[in-house]
DNA sequence: GAGCGGGATTTTAGCGTTAAAGTAAAGAGT
DNA sequence: ACTCTTTACTTTAACGCTAAAATCCCGCTC
């Protein structure tokens, strides 16, 4: 390893000249800092950013945590980037599996202290393990469950997004919904808050809320979705719409239809939430509940942003808004 | 911040003796250990990483460089993540956007230095700028590119995946196969190499090869892949199969087949590259070249591995073998 | 030609950790 | 009783960088 010292011996100047050329700090006279890039240029010399960041307190680094690299955060995390580097820093991802002891410990003191900020997108802490996290470090918690009051959180119109989609689809003919993955779960606000929504939607339309079409399911997996459709579809139980609780799951459901001759959106109804980029393609185009990503990552960045400028206000809670997006899998689509 | 020296005064302690009791290096009295740990919760101390990476010249975390973290990406590091931490070490992700300028910041000694050991997924580098790096950290370069001989390098069998995918619907009746995306490209051997599979899967069934049905494509995304086969559809040009470059191109495809009527697989059968989680689920399920994900990643980090152990013999270059998934958009699926 | 101002460069002093060498005290061996 | 270990802990010296203070050198003034 090339250290400055050995561009300063090569140069025959001292270690800090050699620095000050790099870094364009103080004025070095040409013929100077001529000598010492040559000297740089010879040596391959390029700098230590480990020392850099230790001497300077800083590591100009965010990080991106996130349950898993798949699917919804692969497309937000592509949304983030490009505003992250906007302000000079680097975005690196770290995967916490959606396990609370991954991610506490990413928001151990002595990960964090390798960023100046994070993003970090709870799936499986709770609302006690988070306040149990004392660090001045700026943090945005992103996701859709309960957080203590002094952090930053964005998360989502789950209530309204579920209302809007099983709305739409009543309106269009539906009576018999089947809510896939929308079961009450404390820890889960993202499933419970689209259950009330689709309940709101039938009750909103003077239906009744029978407890039967909500079908839980084991993971947030396309498997799982058609899976536990199948086994609706099999139990007999008449249905003629489904919100799926997430696109990826809504696509589960689209291979259990089509593998029972079920038609979308003539016999069934389909719509999900996140549209994520595949949604439009997937025929007949699948109605979901938009919630923008980029909007979301502008908001997430920018409070992060804020708190590593020094701002020591209050935290904000923001809930993105969301809209509908229908297309084929429901009956008001193109 | 709390540091080692802080613990320390409180114990009554050398810094040493603490940093013996938190990383378990030399024994220590157990007395003394408990009013060090006494101290270390008291003060809710954690270890500086930066600190302890300049001193140890270790980071113990390995990054893995991808062009986005979308799709294939996404899929493939979370099949990479748990191999990294097999090892006890942590995984990140580094996004380039694909460019050249990132992918070769990327591998900037300054950067480097950071992990103890890079995978890259290249795919804006040619040859000789890879050849430009030099560097003696481990690094394993992934996809389907020309890389120096140097490199350790996994990729997959590109062609021989084009020409199983391609002869399998040829067998099933296709005779004007439209390869969505497999254009020449000098810098890009994925389209070039699945073109020439493209092609050889033709001329073994003794067909002849039309350029025509060549068809190139803006990126390789769903929409470039659907605004691509429209116009091909709009062309008037007649074709009975679409073999496309990858599963995100062939999604593209079956919305443009769904849009214009045309049933898949009676009227056109399809293929695609990647096999993702998707394709099993997207109505009548993607046949799909397998490129064994796993596999890959195993035998990238395998070969990350090795080399950060120390093995210093030749790079290996391996070519991750495929099989032919089929499913219901050809007419040998289910 | 002594004194001064100011740009160019160097010296000093860490950032927080840990490998290695050093010391001090208690116990073992003869 | 004196070496010789062994155990427990401390001191020293970096890792590679850079902010801040110190020094040097030159032309300029009066």
């Amino acid at each position: 390893m090339v250290r400055m010292a050995d561009v300063a011996r090569e140069a025959g100047v001292s270690v800090m000249t050699v620095s000050n050329v790099v870094n364009e700090r103080l004025p070095v006279n040409e013929p100077t800092r001529a000598r010492v890039m040559a000297a740089v240029e010879a040596l391959g010399y390029e700098v230590n950013l480990t020392a850099r960041h230790l001497r300077a307190g800083r590591t100009d680094t965010v990080a991106f945590i996130v349950p898993s690299f798949h699917d919804y955060f692969g497309e937000v995390s592509d949304k983030i980037a490009p505003l992250i580097e906007a302000e000079g820093r680097h975005l690196v991802l770290e995967r916490t599996s959606g396990s609370p002891e991954h991610e506490m410990a990413a928001l151990s003191v002595a990960r964090l202290q390798l960023y100046d900020g994070v993003l970090l997108s709870v799936a499986g802490l709770d609302r006690d393990q988070l306040d149990r996290v004392r660090t001045a470090k700026p943090i945005v918690l992103l996701g859709e469950r309960d957080v203590p009051d002094r952090f930053n959180h964005v998360r989502l119109a789950n209530e309204e997004g579920a209302r809007l989609a099983t709305a739409h689809m009543i309106e269009h003919g539906s009576r018999r919904i089947v809510g896939l993955g929308c079961t009450f779960d404390t820890a889960h606000m993202m499933t419970s808050d689209r259950r009330i929504g689709w309940e709101r939607a039938h009750r909103d339309a003077g239906l009744d809320v029978d407890a039967r079409y909500v079908v839980p399911i084991s993971t947030f997996t396309s498997a799982a979705g058609r899976d536990a459709l199948l086994d609706v579809i099999a139990s007999g139980l008449p249905f003629d719409g489904v919100f799926a609780v997430t696109d990826v799951v809504a696509l589960g459901a689209v291979a259990a239809l089509a593998e029972s001759g079920l038609r979308v959106p003539t016999d069934v109804q389909l719509a999900g939430f996140d549209n994520l980029d595949m949604s439009s393609f997937v025929p007949p185009g699948l109605t979901s509940v938009d919630a923008n990503h980029e909007g979301v990552a502008e908001t997430a960045v920018g409070l992060l942003h804020r708190q590593m400028a020094g701002w020591t206000g209050p935290a904000e809670h923001v809930v993105a808004p969301v809209r509908l997006v229908v297309r084929g899998s429901t009956r008001g689509g193109a």
